[in-house]
DNA sequence: TAAAGAACATGACAATAATCATATTTCAGA
DNA sequence: TCTGAAATATGATTATTGTCATGTTCTTTA
């Protein structure tokens, strides 16, 4: 359903969201630690999701990685087509170039719903959503 | 949501469910140039597929690959899990490992009831239903 | 203004998935 | 019973994705 990659980066937001603040930032290192991410690999995730305006960051001495509210408004669905692509989200699920309402693949109608509704969904929650679910003990980051 | 092999797996059983028959069988050759499945893999996948008695089919000359009305009875669940395993479709969709209803993750809810939706979609959508879908014009297969 | 802490950029390496190639077995038909 | 047509088995190659390593730039603080 996602890469690993789109793991990683929802994971890794979400625990910034939950346990840092604009002047509280956090280190790739402690967020690898947490997330048990791999720590170059949650940098460089990290990098492309900033370059993106999905996270902020500072350079320098207690520097790191944090969420502002505006952050907090990004929908799941931008974190997921920064990285997999658009395209594995909404094309067609046998890959078929010529599939659509009108002239639909055979698996094409038995999806459809299951489909949409996933978009919506993660067009619909934002980060900040998840992040409040945590804070308020709904749902569970690891460890 | 599938990788490509399961595609080009589904692709090439309904393309032999309605095209071929117990005396009328295929070659894989003849099935990759229908499907645009490169014709090794395609071999290899119809292979996989006879094993697990997805297909059928028949050496030497005139031989090929068919569909009894046993293999039509076939669920997609089999054909999905076989190739790409149970675990991709059932797990976390953050890979947690402690992750259930009564200790979701951030996601859980969200996807639940996709996810159980299309579960159950594939489990419960047999081949054989495919194909008559194909047959009496309500959907449509490459070409 | 120098030193150090951190993000940032880039590219190399490894693992997995997808693709291809070769040799073997089976079977129908002459 | 021999020959060729096909599946079958196995392994090699390639491409993609995930992982790691290095060096550079920025910025705070003393």
């Amino acid at each position: 359903m996602f890469s690993n990659s789109v793991k990683y980066a929802i994971k890794a937001v979400l625990y910034l969201g939950v346990n840092a603040s604009e002047n509280q930032r956090i280190r790739a290192k402690n967020i690898s630690e947490a997330t048990d991410i791999p720590e170059a690999y949650a940098s460089k995730l990290l990098q492309e999701l900033s370059r993106h305006d999905v996270v902020s960051s500072a350079k320098g001495p207690h520097g790191g990685f944090y969420l502002t509210d505006k952050n907090r408004d990004t929908p799941l669905f931008k974190i997921v087509s920064l990285i997999d692509g658009e395209y594995r989200l909404t094309s067609c699920v046998l890959s078929l170039q010529k599939c659509d309402d009108s002239h639909p693949c055979p698996l094409h109608e038995m999806v459809g719903k299951t489909k949409s509704d996933f978009l919506n969904s993660i067009q619909n929650t934002t980060v900040g959503q998840l992040i409040d679910d945590v804070r308020s003990g709904k749902s569970y980051l690891p460890l």
